[in-house]
DNA sequence: CCAAATCTTGACCGATCGGTCAAAATTTTT
DNA sequence: AAAAATTTTGACCGATCGGTCAAGATTTGG
């Protein structure tokens, strides 16, 4: 279900010398990277951990390399020795993120039922919205300041994999199973309504009043947005 | 139809010496302030349309008072003269987005057809997407990281402002005008809809394949939004 | 026209930033 | 066990950060 989505990773060398070439070119990164050594993978994978959060809290750059090595509990030239740059590391996050994020496309398939295929994307958006929140907030925050580094990702195989769905879309429509929307504002608004759940949650939370989002927060506004969306999408005739 | 909304904003005094207090408070700040000078108001306003700029693209802690001092065309010192602190500047200009940020609430009155006041509403929030995406990138990059600076203005005055128009909301609903959705629900998603027109403006142009977005492309846009949120509501009947 | 208030400015400060490096420690391979 | 590759680490560097300050220029008010 994931293949490899952006080409962004970039790959230290083996001695701390990082490879800083402008372009995405890749390939030969693949060839030079040691062979995965397990200490490698394990603390590449702490690192990783540690990078999401502090970039969530603080951006790219409010977040520090200092403060990531401390949540990783590692000194900081350890950082660098595997991931050469901030913007390595960075670079590297955001190839995660937007792996998981094109996931929960696939529900959009054309022998599915629209008002199925369309509860059950929105219900994962949610889902990715209230498990994986410092994710999506890290991919909201380089967006918001000009997605320098995954603008490549978003003209190339976003856009391309937004079109296929798109024409699925289209194809309900013209059999007369939904009503005419633009499919791609209507992703725009799908994305837009289950990621403010994770990207805006102080708002949502100080709006209602409750201090935490529990289960039964999420399960209602998961609800309440698969109704708006269906019901604006002419699907479900019940109700109004 | 504007009154001054968050009390966040911060004086500095006469001589660059900032009142640095942590709590919001305000009422002497208003007379500690000297008599509104005409340079001082010129010169305040010159800062804060480059602050906004810097501060967006930027976020707070990767826009520094030297870029903002420069896109204004005035020496560093001048900024803290006038604003004390960063922080300070950073606060002043969010409490003038946030006033903006609550007029276009106004449209949700009882008297009104519901129908025309969620699409003037829709219309209002996009327009302000479409002529002020740089004060909505500041606002949703504060709210992502924390709205540590207006976490008590959401609580209280927002807070209050969504419970009167949610009434407004359950009234319609009522009266059998419109589908029984979760009123405040029901801001989150317009609240995301529209602005994420402004917030995510590089990937819609991506994904659409355009390198700006005309009024054209504005104008769909929002009819597009209107459609969809009208009929979730159960309003518009014609299509699908 | 003069004194008081306001505004302007370059130089300067300590702190922190991302990044480097070489030497030691450790693990892997032979 | 010896050799090679990999990993760890503290010390260090130049640049930039937010903020300060005092002295001079300018505007304002009587």
């Amino acid at each position: 279900m994931s293949e490899r989505v952006g080409r962004l990773e970039r790959t230290a060398g083996a001695n701390g010398t990082a490879t800083s070439d402008t372009a995405v070119d890749i390939a030969e990164a693949a060839a030079r990277r040691p062979p995965g050594g397990r200490t490698r993978r394990l603390n590449e994978a702490r690192i990783l951990e540690a990078a999401e959060a502090v970039f969530a809290e603080a951006g790219f750059t409010g977040a520090s390399m200092q403060a990531i090595a401390e949540k990783a509990g590692l000194p900081k030239a350890n950082l660098h020795y595997y991931f050469g740059t901030k913007e390595g590391l960075y670079r590297t996050l955001l190839s995660h993120i937007l792996d998981m994020w094109v996931d929960a496309f696939e529900h959009i398939a054309p022998e599915r039922d629209p008002a199925e295929a369309l509860a059950a994307y929105i219900r994962d958006k949610m889902r990715w919205s209230r498990t994986r929140p410092l994710a999506s907030k890290v991919f909201a925050n380089e967006v918001i300041h000009g997605a320098q580094q995954i603008e490549g990702y978003l003209g190339t195989k976003l856009r391309s994999r937004v079109e296929d769905k798109a024409k699925v879309i289209e194809g309900w429509i013209a059999t007369g199973r939904m009503a005419p929307v633009d499919p791609k504002h209507l992703f725009f608004s799908l994305w837009a309504t289950t990621q403010t759940y994770a990207d805006f949650e102080v708002q949502v939370r100080r709006v209602l009043g409750c201090e935490t989002l529990g289960s039964a927060d999420y399960d209602h506004a998961t609800d309440q947005v698969i109704g708006l969306m269906l019901r604006g999408c002419g699907l479900v005739s019940k109700n109004g």
